[in-house]
DNA sequence: CTATTTGTAACTTTAACTGTTACAATAGCT
DNA sequence: AGCTATTGTAACAGTTAAAGTTACAAATAG
């Protein structure tokens, strides 16, 4: 059960990129203190997201790109690239196949667990990178117009 | 982590239960056998599915009763029974504040993870624990026809 | 050629689930 | 009443996957 924060780390790092591209360095160093994590994290995700044609990064050098416009990445393509098929809801595999229950369950959940999943799938792969990184920013301006009162 | 087979598992009690009453006695015992784990995992369980008012459960006797017709059990009734408000996707709660990205994420990703969680969830209550023992049953019965088939 | 950075391997730590042991509490039977 | 079988739970041990750490080779840029 469960999909692991690797999956929300990733879309942090994607969003981070595109928000701060040409403002600071791009480096692992500075992601990882955006997520608040090791700078190795950061590099085991880009390197798994530059495999699967997601970014654009350079051995030696910082500054990885986006490989595609922010509105053609889905979230389903950053899942995709982090979990492949990992499964919403894990399956027993260990069952008695000499019970009725115990041999088909298996099957049986696999099917209905297979369209729940497909439903979930569906309205990730509706989601853009540009979705996240515009209601990021309508937040932002949120907060700061909030501050700005207070100060007032 | 590790992740749980508690909502199968559960899904498996409530079916065994209904196709074996009258047949084996539904003791713990039996179902865990079934399930291939221990007996206590299987009180555990039942015991939550007992509180969440899904079985009845008498403290000293076996065979548990499902509290609903099949028809009326939907397997998101089970889930908020065992998995309660858990979601399916994990957020990362520890962000830099002082990041736009690392600000705004942790609810920007919430919203549209709760989309896509409400969808799958939408599918799981759309199917009841009758749905899976009908499945159960048909799946069976090709099984038993195709080992006729060998046997002649 | 030096400093910086990525990429990766190997290992440790941590968190959560599964399994085990133990035992009190209850029910049913004789 | 006493015996047996069973549930319900607590406490603990074992297992597994993720996250973090250390270390270092490889690549780039000045």
């Amino acid at each position: 059960m469960k999909i692991s924060t690797r999956f929300s780390d990733s879309i942090h790092i994607l969003a981070f990129i595109d928000i701060y591209q040409g403002i600071i360095p791009l480096t692992s160093n500075n992601i990882a203190s955006s997520i608040e994590t090791s700078p190795v994290v950061v590099r085991r995700l880009m390197s798994t997201l530059n495999k699967a044609g997601l970014i654009n990064t350079t051995h030696g050098t910082a500054d990885p790109e986006l490989a595609k416009a922010t509105k053609d990445i889905s979230l389903y393509d950053v899942f995709l690239a982090i979990e492949g098929d990992a499964p919403l809801f894990a399956i027993d595999e260990r069952t008695n196949p000499q019970c009725i229950v115990g041999g088909n369950i298996q099957e049986t959940l696999n099917e209905y667990y297979h369209q729940a999943e497909t439903a979930a799938k569906a309205k990730l792969a509706a989601t853009s990178l540009q979705d996240i990184i515009d209601t990021i920013r309508v937040k932002q301006a949120r907060k700061e117009a909030l501050q700005r009162k207070k100060q007032s």
